[in-house]
DNA sequence: GGCAAACCTGCAACGCGTTCTAGCGCTGGA
DNA sequence: TCCAGCGCTAGAACGCGTTGCAGGTTTGCC
């Protein structure tokens, strides 16, 4: 009797590896529908195993820790993120102008699902060491999204002026996160910093 | 025999009003003290009351989560550097090294407590919203500190440029704290920063 | 076929933030 | 002078992240 749930399920359903991977989708997806819903203090492990059928101890298996799974999931939105801006790269004539209008669309995807980015953001400035590796992944997304936007163009410091567009976008983020400051006033300063630094 | 701790040892040291400064004062020496031992998760809710001589319950009456009690502890720590910075203002030539000057001193600040920051800034980017209110002031107080040391000299979009290098500031700090990024780094960063941004 | 290792499951248990209860003493206003 | 109410204390209790345990099943290697 012990085990009949997801295993029976998928009995038929390919090798053992895929299953893994199949969990391990449905533990992210499982872990975003929550957040959608009631933000970071929804995403209840119990519930997040409970939902993609998976027992607990599989889902500290996979990802270690809440804030594993949550900064698995942003990293997993910033790929799509990146792609959907490869495939329809950023307008404008200078540089500034394209910057902006990367991060303006960047941020009407967040106001979509505020709650989703909210939580994850939480995750993402946490203080914890052990997650140290998945935010640098992340960052780096970032980063490689403002420095395409760029493009082209020769520019002074490039480097300096993408890490410190790269940090007013994380910082801004955090501030919408933290409540104080919408989505709109966000991508007004993104604006900004980018005219500031960009020809 | 209930009550005997705190009321009996301050029976004769001033007015009542006073007692409750004091404290409030000794909880967040309690939680800055812990902090510097073990960092954040050193910071527990029972042994700052007990560190403190208060009860537990009174901790909460006066900070209502543990972030605001680490928010407190840190909009301290804040003005406490403002004020040192007011008595030996920045060094430099032009606004871009006084503001780089302004920011290395801090940061040396920083090195010598790492815990204690690292603490502070695990609660300062907590999504809560509860806690919004205490943030905002803090950010406030920092973007005073390099307002004021770009002093005199007229710039141009001074409200803009102090806004990014707060937020670049706010983000260096996360980076550190979360591990990726050391206090020199740190300074570096800013330093730049300064320099792309100021004459 | 046999066996160890890797994965899963269900479930109990622990730690710490947070909340709640009951009771006591001081203080300020009627 | 008496009493309402606030600020405090001690301590129990609750919720949720995290860990541990005792099985079962699958896979890869001999």
């Amino acid at each position: 009797m012990a085990v009949t749930g997801a295993q029976g399920v998928s009995r038929r359903r390919g090798t053992r590896a895929a299953e893994t991977e199949a969990r391990k989708r449905r533990l992210l997806d499982a872990a975003t529908a929550l957040a959608a819903d009631g933000g970071y203090d929804a995403v209840q492990m119990r519930d997040v195993a409970a939902r993609a059928e998976v027992a607990l101890g599989t889902l500290y298996r996979h990802y270690s820790s809440k804030d594993q799974l949550l900064l698995a999931a942003l990293a997993h939105q910033a790929a799509t993120l990146r792609e959907r801006l490869d495939q329809r790269p950023a307008r404008g004539e200078t540089p500034a102008e394209r910057v902006a209008d990367v991060l303006r669309r960047a941020s009407r995807a967040l106001e979509r699902q505020p709650r989703v980015m909210r939580a994850m953001l939480t995750a993402m400035s946490a203080g914890d060491d052990t997650t140290a590796s998945a935010k640098l992944d992340i960052n780096t997304t970032l980063r490689s999204i403002i420095s395409d936007a760029v493009d082209g163009e020769r520019v002074d410091n490039l480097d300096d002026v993408v890490k410190v567009l790269g940090a007013v976008w994380f910082a801004e983020l955090t501030f919408w996160s933290g409540g104080f400051s919408d989505a709109t006033s966000m991508s007004d300063s993104l604006a900004r910093a980018a005219r500031l630094l960009l020809p």
